[in-house]
DNA sequence: AAGGACTTCAACCGCGAGCTC
DNA sequence: TGAGCTCGCGGTTGAAGTCCT
């Protein structure tokens, strides 16, 4: 029944790692790849668990992990996805390339905070800061709060996936587990009627009619760019076949060819 | 130069999900 | 079926470095 504990932790060092157990790590690692972090540390040579091994490779030796500064444009991919997702660093690391979950965590923390702040804006809600009756006024809708959300994040399938993927993903999740009523379709348009027909039902005037002519409408708002993503990596957003003036997320399939979700 | 305050970030801790036996 | 284990995550800590007086 069960198995033995992953580690003795009365024989495994704790604290900084020093040199030549980084040296053995990282020998380790490039022979034998990563593996069984449990059995590692022995096979390796190290007096520390596992765990500790795989802190130390992927957040310190791995290596295609990208150092020093951040860089403006990752500031504020930051500061977006965590308006979107929250909290959920090992997600919104895995937008970043060559960044950890512990290191974004820790910039937020000591950098991106600050500069919400001194921007005036609540680094938790990401809305302009406000005190007392004001901020109490303000509703708190599942839309406002997007923390809510995405808090069934499947993570394991959401590090590995593009972010339209990802949130795919959870949107089945919602839809499964919280509200299988509800329609999710993610698509979105400005508040005019379907068509000119259906208006001029509605109204008799011929200016309004002319004035719901498909050539006069704006064009259609995409929701990513709204977010501020860039659409060249995150946006397959298409007009619909159905109405030109609804843009629909669409899932990437192959090269050329999208599923509308 | 000294030392206290503040900042940074690597590492630890505890927990939950999923897996194994 | 359920106890126990592994893995990975987010929150927290504390040593080391930097700044300020």
């Amino acid at each position: 029944m069960g198995r033995s504990p992953c580690c003795e932790k009365a024989h495994t060092n704790k604290g900084a790692w020093t040199k030549e157990e980084d040296q053995l790590l990282i020998s380790y690692i490039k022979a034998h790849g990563e593996g069984c972090w449990r059995s590692l540390p022995r096979a390796a040579g190290l007096l520390r668990c596992g765990k500790s091994c795989r802190l130390r490779w992927i957040n310190y030796l791995r290596p295609d992990l990208k150092r020093g500064n951040f860089t403006e444009e990752e500031d504020e991919l930051i500061i977006k996805l965590h308006g979107l997702l929250g909290n959920k660093w090992s997600v919104i690391a895995g937008q970043l390339p060559g960044r950890t979950d512990n290191e974004i965590k820790n910039y937020w923390n000591t950098h991106i905070k600050r500069k919400l702040i001194s921007r005036g804006i609540d680094p938790q809600t990401h809305r302009p800061a406000m005190h007392g009756s004001a901020a109490a006024q303000l509703p708190t809708t599942i839309t406002s709060s997007p923390q809510l959300a995405f808090s069934t994040v499947d993570v394991q399938v959401a590090k590995q996936l593009p972010l339209p993927q990802m949130i795919r993903s959870n949107i089945d999740v919602i839809k499964k587990e919280m509200c299988p009523d509800l329609n999710l379709d993610l698509s979105m348009s400005l508040s005019f009627p379907s068509s000119a027909s259906s208006l001029a039902s509605s109204s008799s005037t011929s200016e309004n009619i002319a004035a719901a002519e498909p050539a006069s409408y704006p064009q259609p708002i995409c929701l990513c760019y709204h977010l501020g993503l860039p659409s060249s990596e995150f946006c397959n957003c298409r007009a619909s076949p159905k109405n030109q003036h609804v843009l629909g997320f669409y899932r990437p399939l192959e090269e050329g060819q999208y599923t509308l979700i």
